[in-house]
DNA sequence: CTTTAAACCTGCTGGC
DNA sequence: TGCCAGCAGGTTTAAA
């Protein structure tokens, strides 16, 4: 249940536990990849990046995995040889010589070469990544106020992807609430230091998750450092003005925000 | 054009 | 214990 931090620490432990080691073994579960097998076996992965929440794995042959773990895909990091006991599907199995990388559930996986990452359905959609450091508050504030975007309201906003690729359900709670906006808002009913602090927050706060390793940890359980303050803590008092939190549905998903405080 | 709803996908939780 | 409905931090498509 990954959002763009969570995928870039999965992205950046993956890399950590295999990346130029050459491949001993390569197994997919769709039959469509597996002719794939065969050519990657001995090759090296060279970098994973992400590109919102989807992972792009770089193999020394020029072949790119696409992979994305919509809301339950899980990667998984173990010792050459080990199949961990799990009920879900392996879908993808990576191995070295010392570790092997193993996806599991993901149904959105494909095969692609550089030149086909633009052409993308996902990719070639999606908009600037918040967790791309050549990105700046300036150009957000840009695109919030840009004619394309302008007349969205944030709560659907934040949540699409062809505006800002990374953020997911609790960063849009969270982004808002850390800049004290209702999700009512669109960028024209926002005044210059609204924008501002909107602007400033919907970079900072994904960084923020990822620097402090996200909502989970390597292992994918809870208990990471970045705190909540809204997401799922209905009933809870504010840490701002101490009245409860409110859980509703905006855009089909859950949403957690203080009517209180949040104007 | 924007927003909402439903579908798709898979795993997990909770109620009966 | 077993089964099923409903839900989830996602995305796409259709409908309103």
């Amino acid at each position: 249940m990954p959002e763009g931090p969570e995928i870039r620490r999965a992205a950046d432990a993956l890399a950590a536990a295999v990346v130029g080691e050459p491949l001993t073994g390569v197994w997919f579960a769709f039959p469509e990849l597996q002719p794939y097998e065969t050519e990657l076996t001995g090759q090296r992965i060279e970098k994973l990046e992400t590109r919102g929440k989807a992972l792009l794995t770089y193999f020394s042959n020029g072949r790119v995995l696409y992979t994305h773990n919509q809301l339950y895909g899980l990667w998984r990091i173990v010792d050459a040889g080990v199949m961990p006991d799990t009920k879900r599907d392996l879908r993808v199995r990576l191995e070295t010589q010392h570790r092997a990388i193993l996806l599991y559930s993901a149904s959105d996986i494909v095969m692609l070469t550089p030149d086909a990452l633009a052409t993308h359905p996902f990719l070639q959609r999606i908009g600037p990544d918040v967790l791309d450091s050549a990105v700046t508050p300036e150009q957000v504030r840009a695109r919030v106020l840009s004619q394309r975007f302008c007349r969205r309201r944030l709560s659907g906003l934040l949540l699409d992807q062809a505006f800002l690729a990374g953020l997911g359900n609790y960063l849009r709670a969270e982004i808002l609430w850390q800049a004290a906006l209702s999700p009512q808002h669109t960028a024209m009913t926002l005044d210059e230091g609204q924008l501002t602090a909107l602007s400033d927050i919907l970079l900072s706060l994904p960084r923020l998750s990822y620097h402090t390793r996200g909502t989970v940890d390597d292992n994918h359980h809870h208990g990471a450092l970045f705190r909540f303050k809204v997401f799922d803590r209905e009933g809870k008092p504010c840490e701002r003005c101490g009245h409860p939190i409110v859980r509703t549905m905006l855009s089909s998903r859950p949403f957690f925000w203080c009517p209180h405080c949040q104007h």
